[in-house]
This record gives structure tokens, C-alpha cells and sequence, in this order.
DNA sequence: TGCCTGACCACCC
DNA sequence: GGGGTGGCCAGGC
């Protein structure tokens, strides 16, 4: 594509692209907090993360990015916890509206 | 051009 | 241990 990427390592259409290439890098059975996914970025746009993910996480394992603390998307945790179960991620049971919490400290994906 | 929103995080009480 | 506030990043109107 020529233009639009001059001097800078990733343009903003890259950082859609960077958002969904970490996320899809996930490998199944870990998990990563959206701070995680921006940090390895190079940026600290957890919430631009979560509005990528929101747009375009239907083509990636959007499952596999949680939320610090372990817990799971907001409004998606039933849709999730299939996932998780599948996958081996360790749960655990959770007073909160979502019923169960990610064990981070086991399946937390550090690159 | 500027303001508000949004699958958030870290810090403080 | 739990709850609340401010701040950061990107996109859309």
C-alpha cells in the first residue's frame, strides 16, 4: 500500500491490525489483560484495545483478553466461560455478576 | 477544530 | 479487601 505509513512503526490503521495479531498470538489456555495487549504495543490505550476488540474482536479470540484482576469482558462472561473451559483456562468461582474470575497468576500469557 | 464516548488501568481512601 | 476517582489512547460526530 503506498503512502500512509511514512516514518511511523505503526499507523493507526496498524494499530487495529497490532491489536488483533497480539490477540490472535494468544496461545489457547492463557490469557492477556487489554494493559497487556497496549503495553505490547507500546501504548497504554487499554481502553482503545477494548474498542478494537469491541469493533473487530469477532475475528480473534477475543475471549482470551481479559480485564486486570482476571475478570472477563464486560457483559460477554457467559459468552466466555465456555471458552475458558475449553481451553483448560483455570476458574474460579466469583460473587460478581459474571460467577466466576480468571486465575491470572496461572494463565497469564507473558511473551 | 474540539468534545464525548468507550470490552480499561493504576492509585488512593 | 472493597469502592471510588483520575488519567491515557483512539475513534466518531
Amino acid at each position: 500500500m503506498p503512502a500512509r505509513s511514512a516514518g511511523r512503526p505503526e499507523p493507526v490503521e496498524g494499530f487495529v491490525a497490532a491489536v488483533l495479531a497480539v490477540v490472535a498470538n494468544i496461545p489457547a489456555g492463557r490469557v492477556a489483560t487489554y494493559g497487556d495487549v497496549a503495553a505490547l504495543l507500546g501504548s497504554r490505550g487499554a481502553r482503545a484495545v477494548g474498542q478494537v476488540m469491541a469493533r473487530y474482536g469477532s475475528d480473534v479470540p477475543w475471549w482470551r483478553v481479559v480485564r486486570a484482576g482476571g475478570r472477563p469482558p464486560s457483559g460477554h462472561a457467559a459468552s466466555a466461560r465456555p471458552h475458558y473451559e475449553a481451553e483448560g483456562v483455570p476458574l474460579r468461582p466469583s460473587d460478581d455478576a459474571d460467577g466466576y474470575r480468571i486465575d491470572l497468576a496461572a494463565s497469564r500469557w507473558r511473551p
